[in-house]
DNA sequence: TCTCTTTGTTTAGCATAGCAAACTTATGTT
DNA sequence: AACATAAGTTTGCTATGCTAAACAAAGAGA
């Protein structure tokens, strides 16, 4: 059995990812900034993001020079056409994550919201719109909607069905740290061990 | 209305993550090469990972420090129990987010798995088990699979609910770049604008 | 034993990304 | 004009994490 996960294909596409995690924030710092104050000096990003001004100054120029931040007539920061589009994509990600995670998951909050943050500028367009295809299917039924809340309101650390799961049939084992899950338990010995 | 993603008070949680994406990768290296062949040494993990021997071995004297890998009496690498523990934990992570991806959203092979390898070592344990508990419900009832796979095989980017759309419903809007909902493109105008 | 290869470590340089402090360049007030 | 405050940049430092190259040590064969 093939161990996609250790291949080394593409375990370094976290560095060459679109963009870094701070970046992203920059980025939606000054898109949040605009908005409700109507503009954004470097300043203003470093308090908002509780970093350095000199932090913010070296981070802010290297979006200029990827052509992201530029600045208005007034001198204040301004996102371009693509710089928006980078923190809308983001900030599209968070709000779908951290719906998902909340509204379907039933995670607490605070780890919904500190998962969907860590995570953000990470999940593809692709993975990002069929969630939300997902979410659509499963909240838009009043019914459908209400089962799913009833069965993750249930969660708990432990699983009932112990003959057999029907999750990893057949497949690697998806909790083989057998925490959650009975089956897993008796499972375990046969896990490779190092 | 609150902008809980510009909320400086957990951005940085990504630098105070448990784990970095490259010490993932190592550990789960070192975990897959004694699986595979008995033993692993700086050059087999360097090897794996396409990396320089000089970056490997930097790297790992790094996490001997940090108590994640040790020696064997032949001096071969060895994960400690919190090593194994870790590299078991965001290869659970690896499997659950790809299944997901793949099986549950149809994403795209290759997409599935770039995604799950960037996010692996971020979803918190609290998130991982509940995604594995609605994988369980949604993929142990033979109709209720079908049922999801026929919905997601059906996806591309357009939404027919132009009047009303039932998951932005009364919150942010999910899609404000409109790429796959009529209704979202005649509210941009509604939009935050910078 | 001597030599060559393998293995592992170290050093210098690069990039990101932060802090603190020094410095420059406004702006603004007396 | 002179000074003080505010705003922005630069420098020296930290840390991760990579490359390339130099170097040290261990093993294997002639």
């Amino acid at each position: 059995m093939s161990k996609p996960i250790n291949d080394s294909t593409y375990w370094r596409d976290f560095e060459k990812n679109d963009i870094t995690h701070s970046a992203a924030h920059y980025l939606m710092a000054i898109d949040a900034l605009r908005g409700e104050f109507g503009y954004a000096r470097v300043t203003d990003v470093a308090e908002m993001l509780e970093v350095s001004r000199g932090a913010a100054s070296m981070s802010i120029s290297q979006l200029k020079k990827r052509g992201w931040v530029a600045e208005d007539p007034h001198r204040f920061l301004l996102l371009t056409d693509e710089g928006h589009q980078m923190a809308v994509l983001v900030e599209q990600n968070f709000r779908i994550l951290s719906k998902f995670f909340e509204e379907v998951l039933g995670v607490s909050p605070e780890t919904a919201l500190s998962d969907a943050c860590k995570m953000e500028h990470l999940m593809s367009l692709e993975t990002g719109r069929r969630l939300v295809w997902l979410m659509r299917y499963i909240l838009s039924d009043e019914s459908r909607a209400a089962k799913i809340h009833d069965v993750m309101s249930r969660f708990r650390p432990g699983c009932e069905s112990v003959d057999h799961c029907p999750l990893c049939d057949g497949g690697e084992c998806l909790t083989p740290l057998g925490e959650d899950c009975e089956y897993h338990k008796g499972a375990q010995g046969k896990a490779k061990k190092s």
